[in-house]
DNA sequence: AATGAATGAGCTTTCATTCAT
DNA sequence: AATGAATGAAAGCTCATTCAT
């Protein structure tokens, strides 16, 4: 391989160029109709059509469907890294701090449609279709938030008896249902539930919850 | 033929009981395939192995797969009724009141796995599989909690700016994703998320986060 | 079965009434469903249902599908008798005793359309569905016209060098075709092929035809 | 890379012959099974095992049973075309133009037992099955031999009394159901009815009839 | 005489995957 | 690297027929 790199260095890179354009497309449109259509009802063959491309190309670049959705799985859950590094910021108050990340989570929801109906999917199916990729993710976010609650136990701010695990949970649920059941809920609360103003209205509910419940 | 009067209907009656019982398990066969499989992962053959009768007959009884799913999901949904009906006593305190009906949730999805797992479905599917069941079941629920939120603001419990309707899904919220996630919180915290002591513990977590919030 | 006449006369009349009703019901309910789909697109369920009787009694009087669409054709076939035997008069001249003869066939066609459909579909299925019916109630037919075309042969007025075995067939295929085509027909010329008017128009052409030819 | 440009056009044209060439051998089996069984008899099954394909294949090409049985139905009487095109020339006496058309339309029924048989299914079920098609063809045929008769009167050779429709439908019926109603009548007259000889004799019948009629 | 539940074989159609070029 | 034809296993559904009462 590096001699044929070294020996025709143009053509091969344009190649694998479009090798990796190809992969790039088959993985685009894979996330779109799994996130969709889920590990099950996904056709194969609807991808190939997405990412116009030939269905063979697809075994060639992940062997089967299954991997394929694993891929798929990975690189959704990738996006969160990016997310939970940018959010804290341990010199800010805990308030400030909590909300920001919450807020930061309940974004990051917003603009990855895909991601949650994957997580709801993966769910569903208990992590037997994907293994051990879900938990993963899932403990990745948990180190990050965790020293954000630990920060506001220490200075006073927070219940010392609250469980950190329990809050994460909730926190996590209180974002993703918004979006998991957001058709059912549309069609209930006649609302369009991706509106500017419905969007931060429910944020701001999640965090006077999360902060200091309903009762006075 | 005087006899053959007398004689037939108990006949008949015993064969009614039979075709009823073939119904019945064919409809607990489905709710079990359903909620685990799906709507689209489910298989009719393994309904019928399972309910020990030919597939012949639960298309005789059913009319196709979609039906059967959608009597299912009516079936299920219908468990909630009993339940919203025997929670509120406008007698007690709100906060003896709201702490019953969030229990008397939690335990109901305690007992019923099916539901939760339909419920999870269908929100996945977008109610396109059950046209409009489940906001229906939904909006039944809410009509209940609505009393009682409203009894605890005008008593002077409840803060008056809270929007209801976001109230009601965050206690859905909390309550539901402690289920539908539970196998992936499961290997996360290594815990048995159905003991006793767990479910407890995130009942209390809840109300606590509902009553008051996590900060001081 | 004297004795039980004899014995218990108004019972035993009274169901081997019924009896014989719920076999004519069901005679009649085929004749018209297998008329219209034929013998491999009817279905049991379907003349049962017409019957307006169970199922599992079309097999006690009929023994199986196949035998009950044997049974419709002979009963069908069987109406052509009366037909024949009315219709020659020798003493008549033979243009008036032909025109009558196809009038009288041309006439059955129209109030018989289950005869029409019952003889196409078992031509197309070359008698493979219902043996020697087809041919034999054929041969019956041609034996009373037979006696007509010698008739007019011999006193002149129809050419001698006539086959009659082909006339026969000529206006069977006139008339019959008629009936055959008469949707794909319909469409069209865009007329009401069943109308008093277009019927007698029609048979006045076949008439035409038979006697004289188009040319002058 | 030039080398493999000019070695895949030669591939892919053999890869394309050979699509082409089941494609055909599909279609092929499917005119025999479909014009022996009819539409609704017909078995995907046989047709895939006649053509020696697997029956995804027939799918993938044709989409469906009904699709294919559409394009069987084309692909005959788009073979009535050629017919009508070559039968006329007015510059010869009406009586030969007419016999040539007969004559005509008579061998290609001859030659085309699929013709016939999957226009009298097609009639059956009343055009339910393939739609507009089968008129379709009618009005080809009758736009020719309308010129034809219409000639014919012209020249005063033909009746000016004649319905020309009627005519036309006559032909049709008389060459048509010497071969639909082929099997019973070859049993009942106990004759090869596909014989040189018996094939004339009956055509001249045909003839005759039309030209003159059967009366002096 | 009459019923309705039950059956097994077979139907059309679909799908993830592989072969040959 | 890329293609499109080809496949076998299995899906949902239907049908003529029989069993038990």
């Amino acid at each position: 391989m590096e001699e044929r790199t070294k020996t025709y260095p143009a053509k091969v890179d344009g190649r694998e160029q479009r090798a990796e354009e190809s992969r790039a497309r088959i993985l685009k449109a894979a996330t779109g109709i799994f996130a969709e259509k889920g590990p099950v009802g996904a056709r194969v063959d609807d991808i190939a059509d997405v990412a116009d491309i030939n269905k063979r190309m697809l075994y060639h670049y992940f062997g089967s469907k299954e991997n394929l959705y694993e891929e798929v799985l990975r690189n959704n859950y990738s996006k969160i890294y990016t997310l939970s590094k940018n959010a804290i910021n341990l010199a800010d108050d805990p308030r400030t701090n909590v909300a920001r990340a919450i807020r930061a989570y309940f974004y990051f929801l917003v603009e990855n449609e895909a991601f949650v109906r994957l997580a709801s999917w993966e769910a569903l199916y208990g992590g037997r279709c994907a293994g051990k990729l879900y938990p993963q993710f899932f403990d990745l976010v948990e180190l990050d938030f965790d020293d954000l609650i630990k920060d506001g136990m220490e200075r006073g701010y927070i219940r010392p008896d609250i469980d950190i695990r329990h809050v994460l949970l909730s926190v996590h649920s209180l974002c993703l249902v918004y979006f998991t059941q957001r058709e059912v809920v549309q069609s209930l609360w006649q609302e369009d539930m991706f509106s500017e103003e419905m969007l931060e209205a429910s944020l701001q509910h999640i965090l006077n919850l999360i902060f200091d419940g309903i009762f006075i």
